[in-house]
DNA sequence: ATGGCAATGTAATGTTATTACATCAATTGC
DNA sequence: GCAATTGATGTAATAACATTACATTGCCAT
């Protein structure tokens, strides 16, 4: 992988979601960085956007935020489909990685044809800690 | 399982899912239902949630839509985990259950002591027909 | 009849994401 | 050097999705 150098805003939002203990929304994302000369939304898109293709950061379908990767350091592209566990009471999120399952949703795409292109797999729950 | 009899808007918001092609968001069926008196919102999203809860529709996550269950006469929740294909070309939404996925994300919820609510798997991408 | 409950109607607002357009900076080819 | 291109940025406006708050209605069990 071929590590591309950060652009400011880009370097400003991977950082905010690095240092947060759980995922953020856009929005709260861009009130972190009002400081910063932030001062509307698309300067935040835009930055998750290039951060997301870069593998730096994951975007929770389901409760429509973003959440640095556990593992930026190699790219988490190369791990294949990511899954998570998001608990609804303290917000941590978990990511974890199994073979078994991305052979299964794999093996059921090609039976049918289907090219796949993004996968979400997303367990909303409440974790151990806060049972 | 006992089958509700749905209340009106239930009935026309479940009527419209079922006789669309793809998926539907909220505003589109409410849209579509103008004609039958509803105004607001909320009206569909309060018949939607009933609709979730007696398992005869499903809420697309990734995309903030909704669909008809592929099989509403069992009542789908009998079915254990949902996941989806959805097609980002055409929008046909194709709904399996595979319980080798479901044992294996139940059994790192298990590990990790995480008490799995609801379960999202939605792979996107390009359906045969389209490619 | 009345108290409780689920469903409904309506308005307003909150939250998430995109479109459109202008500007700026670095790079490339001539 | 200097257009031409390309990628990043700034700003405003708007679109798309979802919820809160409050009033009302109809039903049914006591």
């Amino acid at each position: 992988m071929t590590t591309q150098p950060l652009t400011r805003n880009q370097g400003l939002v991977f950082d905010v979601l690095t240092h947060s203990e759980g995922p953020l929304s856009a929005y709260s994302i861009l009130d972190k960085l009002r400081d910063d000369g932030f001062r509307a939304p698309l300067q935040v898109y835009r930055a998750l956007d290039k951060l997301l293709e870069f593998g730096l950061v994951h975007r929770l379908e389901s409760i429509n935020a973003f959440v640095a990767c556990a593992h930026p350091e190699e790219g988490c592209h190369a791990h294949g489909i990511t899954a998570f566990t998001i608990c609804e009471t303290c917000g941590k999120v978990t990511e974890f990685h199994d073979h078994v399952i991305e052979d299964r949703l794999k093996g059921f795409a090609k039976d049918r044809n289907f090219k796949t292109g993004k996968t979400t797999i997303e367990i909303r729950g409440t974790c151990a800690g806060c049972a």
